[in-house]
DNA sequence: GCCTTCGGCAAGTATTCGGA
DNA sequence: TCCGAATACTTGCCGAAGGC
């Protein structure tokens, strides 16, 4: 098995792009909705200031979509909102790799009554679609383990048929105390959008590499940045919906997809087309991509035009 | 003169390297 | 194999520069 199926409703989530506009445009219409929502979010963020008052080391946050406004000061907003890391997105991609795995083995489990899914990994398998070589130190594992943790005390918005969840994407239920941490089961759940793949919608997923994280590794050394992960996968989810080896991106949708607008809040600029050239660069040192033109669209607005390889 | 933007700095984070 | 140091890169902040 090469190439995973990757849903794309979790990238969705991933990237804060799980409301679409209608759907945003709902949220500000429709005043039930919208209570409801709001009550569900207050709810978390209560949670969690409680659980960071009282934790045990742990920082518990909750991640907020775009688009949707919600009333939270800058106070709270900076106690219970903290952004996904490039090694969480790499986490997710392992953890997909790792569910579709368990499936074809049979050994992952449908609970229905929570609609999750049901399966167990080990950190050896984990470093290894992390792309991490075997055999490393014991920091390795716990910068694995920490960002493991760290995402399962995040909390995510998003929506189920009619219903809103407020929830951990992944969560771990028994940890394993042995001293050899790698070989120790860890037990994992993981929620209904991490298997999408399972229904027979069409272009619910998309391909993408089992090796990815390590081309990625082996491409940029340093600090991982997000938005790079994150444009990838979209790159890869278009070559995979496309016929045709173009695909056009405007700039404001890179800012939204790669969660630019960060640097827009601190002023910097300069950093959004450096994130964005960093981006293309990567997609090309992997092979996904040729070349990137820039051109103008009907609105005048910046775009790229993205040749595949 | 005020506001926006830039660029540099320090702190934080991930990775590699090399000595014990 | 382990651990600290060095390296490479991101991020947040703040003051200086520039435009209106």
């Amino acid at each position: 098995m090469k190439k995973m199926n990757y849903p794309s409703r979790l990238l969705k989530i991933e990237s804060g792009q799980q409301f679409s506009s209608d759907q945003v445009s709902l949220f500000e219409s429709d005043t039930n909705y919208k209570k409801t929502l709001a009550e569900k979010v207050d709810k978390a963020i209560t949670q969690i200031i409680d659980l960071n008052e009282n934790s045990d080391g742990m920082t518990y946050s909750i991640e907020l979509p775009k688009g949707i406004s919600h009333n939270i000061g800058d106070e709270i907003k900076s106690k219970v909102v903290k952004e996904l890391t490039a090694y969480e997105v790499r986490i997710f991609t392992s953890i997909v790799a790792l569910a579709q795995l368990a499936k074809a083995r049979s050994e992952l489990f449908y609970l229905e009554k929570i609609n999750r899914a049901y399966f167990e990994v080990t950190l050896t398998q984990i470093f290894k679609l992390m792309g991490i070589a075997a055999g490393r130190g014991k920091k390795d594992g716990d910068l694995v383990k920490k960002s493991l943790l760290s995402l399962q005390s995040k909390k995510f918005i998003y929506h189920e048929d009619e219903q809103f969840i407020v929830s951990p994407l992944v969560q771990i239920h028994g940890y394993g105390t042995e001293k050899n941490i790698w070989d120790t089961s860890l037990k994992i759940t993981v929620d209904s959008c991490f298997f999408d793949f399972a229904k027979s919608k069409k272009h619910t997923y998309f391909l993408l590499p089992f090796d990815i994280n390590k081309r990625l590794r082996e491409v940029n050394k340093g600090r991982p940045n997000v938005s790079v992960e994150l444009l990838v996968k979209y790159l890869y989810q278009s070559k995979h919906c496309s016929n045709v080896s173009t695909v056009e991106y405007s700039h404001s949708r890179l800012v939204d997809i790669m969660n630019l607008s960060r640097y827009i809040k601190n002023k910097n600029y300069p950093r959004i087309k450096a994130a964005i050239k960093k981006g293309f660069e990567t997609a090309k040192a992997i092979d996904l991509i040729e070349k990137v033109e820039e051109s103008k669209n009907m609105f005048d607005e910046l775009k790229y035009v993205i040749h595949f390889k």
